[in-house]
DNA sequence: CTGCCAGTTCAAGTTAACTTGAGGTCAAGG
DNA sequence: CCTTGACCTCAAGTTAACTTGAACTGGCAG
């Protein structure tokens, strides 16, 4: 087997065939020809598509992830861009322990109401000065359809 | 002291006036009435400020934390909301340990190229299978000024 | 040969949480 | 009285990462 088309690809990665789009589009990945007008890709494209997995997993955007490619495409990753995300790692989990451990308590906790726990109070202070907060945990969009992570087969409207 | 102005809730909160409006026209805090045209806020907003601090810093979304507050104005929070909350964070806590030692293992592998590090190679598995990833982190958009969080005094232009 | 259907392009829409801009108002100070 | 400046409203813009829609194409099965 040599080239795999957009479905495949779409199939073997678990990404969309959209999204693979965008990201031929972006840089992320590259189409190694087409047959017609479909784009083939090497089959290397799944390793490609499972390192920008593990970036976006790690945290890092799609920009970051396009740094981490040479312009020839090698992947060319900083030991210390590594190191930093690791770092940036470490604090957020710190914080989010100190968070879970207080929404368990306040979860937990007799006094009649949360603005009576001396707990709670505390993790309120501690949010209200920004000692925790800048968090934000997307939920993917993913609005609709049960569908497996396909495109849906059908195109050509009315 | 009774009421307070956006300008004061703004300094006093840390949030700024814009994100006042914001919340406000969201409904997640109330103005208690106004002083010709200007809001005037019961300094009681600040309590509830901070309880939207904490719920943000824990990952609710504002629509979530909109939902915390009875019709009333308020706090009905729900206990299991905070324990489900609680396991959610424990989840990715759990995903950001595993990602965190995985980068450091990756930063520190004296294997020529990533590719040829067995621990890079299954974190790349783990990511690729989505046993890892979901998450999506997205930093502060604030682009322009130093500024402390206030609005600038600027206004009417040309 | 014909028509289907998966593929294509490009623009625009989506979501969350705000921010920014234009244009307007009003209370107080000089 | 008139200016000033902080506040107001409402609409539109921002960002990231995609998704969706409309209109189109072309290889291949029949």
């Amino acid at each position: 087997m040599r080239d795999i088309d957009i479905a495949e690809a779409a199939r073997l990665s678990g990404v969309r065939a959209s999204t693979l789009r965008f990201y031929e589009e972006k840089g992320l990945i590259a189409s190694h020809g087409r047959r017609g007008l479909r784009r083939m890709f090497d089959p290397a494209v799944l390793d490609r598509l499972a390192l920008i997995a593990l970036g976006r997993a790690a945290g890092f955007s799609l920009d970051e992830i396009a740094r981490m490619f040479a312009p020839d495409g090698r992947p060319r990753i900083d030991r210390r861009m590594l190191a930093a995300k690791a770092e940036e790692l470490e604090r957020t989990i710190r914080k989010l322990n100190a968070m879970r451990d207080g929404l368990r308590h306040a979860a937990a906790c007799p006094a009649p109401s949360h603005m009576e726990c001396p707990t709670f109070r505390r993790l309120l202070r501690a949010a209200a000065s920004g000692a925790i907060g800048e968090r934000k945990t997307r939920r993917p969009p993913r609005k609709s359809f049960a569908a497996t992570g396909r495109e849906q087969g059908r195109a050509r409207g009315s």
